[in-house]
RNA sequence: UCCGUGGUAGCUCAAUGGUAGAGCAUCCGACUGUUAAUCGGCAGGUUGCUGGUUCGAGUCCAGCCCGCGGAGCCA
């Protein structure tokens, strides 16, 4: 290790020989993360200034690096007088250069704060848009400033669980053997025939953004076995939910040889993986966010796995049983399950009832087959249901997965195509794999702000999400 | 697209049809241990737009514009 070429980006190895605590050698000064690891040594800090208390002949600067945010304390009789005029002066967000010495302190959470002697200002502020405040965030007139507003603790302190998961969601695949199979955004048309599209001129003709690179998925595991696409998605539905984006991730596994038994296992297991590496590695920022992670800890159980039929007698029972409640809301939501009637497919009601039933994640699979997409086989047992699994979050939020076995028999293939009136000459190339080697196959897609969603308990999925797309947001 | 709801100071919100108000932020001042600091003070307004009713409209009526929440669709 110690020979590593490496060993140089390491910080704090170099902080050990020296009397001055060195830099991060990308940003050239001591993270704010990194500080109690120098307790007692002179540090340089380049940031930003978050906030300030004080008095008359002390100051608490709170400073802030995008790695923490850490208390600077400015006494009058220690600092030269310009020095402390200045940081009496300055205003939020401006950037600034802290050197001082790290002090050990209890009543700060970080365990540490900075005694400082002196304050170089690279940029005075003075007219920051957006204030700290005890008001309840109105969080679209906070989405106008998003390009400032990331700065603030509650949007940092998500975006960072994001970065987490995307980064979960990449090893879980690469330790596993996937092949990263990245999905074309320019698409002929649509791949699923149902939703509407975003439409765009391409040269002399028409392209259409992607909703889903499933069925690039599905070459792509003809060819190496395991692949899973990641990237973003469109959807040009004029949908106004807290569940909505018009622009989002996706993480779409597809293997050869898996069947839908499996689909579950790997949803399952993938779930898991990611939720557990939340709570290990993002424990301040949940605690920021007052997460409570009770439900968030039940990922460790079994998910039940319930059919479709086996629901529709549950929300009938739950429907009496909400109805009658005492509690409004229950009350409204027992109104609210099963509006479609029996056989239909589940709405944002029914879903809901489940996840307050089960308390954890739920999957339900074998769904009637004319609410699901075209490619997904037909169960053997029963010809009007498909082999198919929604994964159903607790709390409210819903499906956050979706997936199935494909059909991997080309007359069926063919024959749900033309009653779906999928153009033949856009998908042909997808029937191809049904000509040349089909064998049965399987996979997923999980929506990364819904699960992110679920995991900080945001209301809405535009926050998890650094710059969201919504029908009435383009900017900034 | 449908249903619901809202638009007043930079922000969060008040205001029976009768002088446009508060808290926070800004600015000025006080304070040597503050934790979304506290205290005092100054300043801050075309009440979304257009028209109507009225002696008088933030408030009532009509139309329009722009959001937000939900449904459907989906991840």
């Amino acid at each position: 290790m110690l020979t590593s070429p490496f060993a140089l980006a390491c910080p704090t190895r170099r902080a050990m020989h020296s009397g001055r605590a060195i830099e991060d050698p990308i940003m050239g000064s001591v993270p704010v993360n990194e500080l109690k690891q120098h307790i007692g040594k002179q540090v340089q800090l380049k940031g930003w200034l978050y906030n300030r208390r004080g008095s008359g002949k002390l100051l608490f600067l709170q400073f802030r690096d995008g790695t923490g945010i850490v208390q600077c304390v400015l006494g009058k009789a220690d600092v030269p007088e310009p020095v402390f005029e200045t940081a009496k002066r300055i205003g939020n967000e401006s950037s600034i250069v802290i050197t001082g010495t790290v002090k050990e302190d209890t009543r700060s959470t970080l365990g540490v704060e900075v005694l400082a002697s002196d304050l170089a200002v690279i940029q005075e502020v003075h007219d920051y848009p957006i204030q700290i405040t005890q008001d309840v965030p109105n969080i679209d007139k906070l989405l106008d400033q998003r390009h400032l507003w990331v700065r603030s603790r509650t949007p940092h302190a998500i975006l960072r669980v994001r970065s987490e998961v995307v980064q979960a969601i990449r090893d879980f695949y690469y330790n596993k053997g996937f092949v990263l199979f990245d999905a074309p955004m320019f698409t002929p048309a649509s791949c699923e025939g149902t939703s509407t599209l975003f439409e765009v001129p391409y040269f002399e003709s028409t392209a259409y953004l992607s909703q889903s690179g499933q069925l690039y998925g599905e070459a792509g595991a003809m060819a190496f076995g395991k692949v899973v696409v990641f990237g973003p998605t469109f959807r040009a539905e004029k949908s106004k939910t807290r569940r909505h984006l018009t622009e989002f991730w996706m993480v779409e596994p597809e293997c050869a040889f898996l069947e839908l038994d499996g689909v579950m296992d790997l949803a399952e297991e993938q779930v898991r993986y990611v939720v557990a590496r939340a709570l290990d590695r993002c424990k301040e920022d949940l605690k920021v966010l007052e997460r409570n992670t009770a439900l968030l800890e039940q990922v460790t159980k079994p998910f039940p796995r319930v059919s479709y039929d086996d629901t529709q007698q549950l929300l009938q029972k739950l429907k009496a049983e909400y109805s009658t409640s005492s509690d409004p809301e229950l009350q409204k939501l027992g109104k609210d399950i099963l509006k479609g009637g029996l056989g239909d497919d589940l709405g944002a009601a029914d879903e809901t009832a489940i996840g307050l039933h089960y308390k954890q994640c739920v999957m339900i699979h074998r769904y009637p087959r004319h609410v699901k997409a075209f490619y997904m086989k037909k169960d053997p047992q029963n010809a009007e249901r498909a082999l198919c699994v929604d994964v159903i979050a607790p709390e409210g939020v819903g499906e956050i997965i979706g997936g199935s076995q494909r059909e991997d028999s080309l007359e069926e293939l063919l024959s749900q195509i033309e009653k779906h009136q999928i153009p033949m000459d856009s998908i042909n190339w997808f029937v191809d794999l049904r000509r040349y080697g089909s064998v049965p196959h399987g996979g997923f897609g999980m929506g990364v702000e819904r699960c992110v969603q679920w995991i900080t308990g945001c209301q809405h999925v535009r926050e998890t999400i650094p710059f969201p797309r919504t029908i009435y947001r383009l900017n900034p």
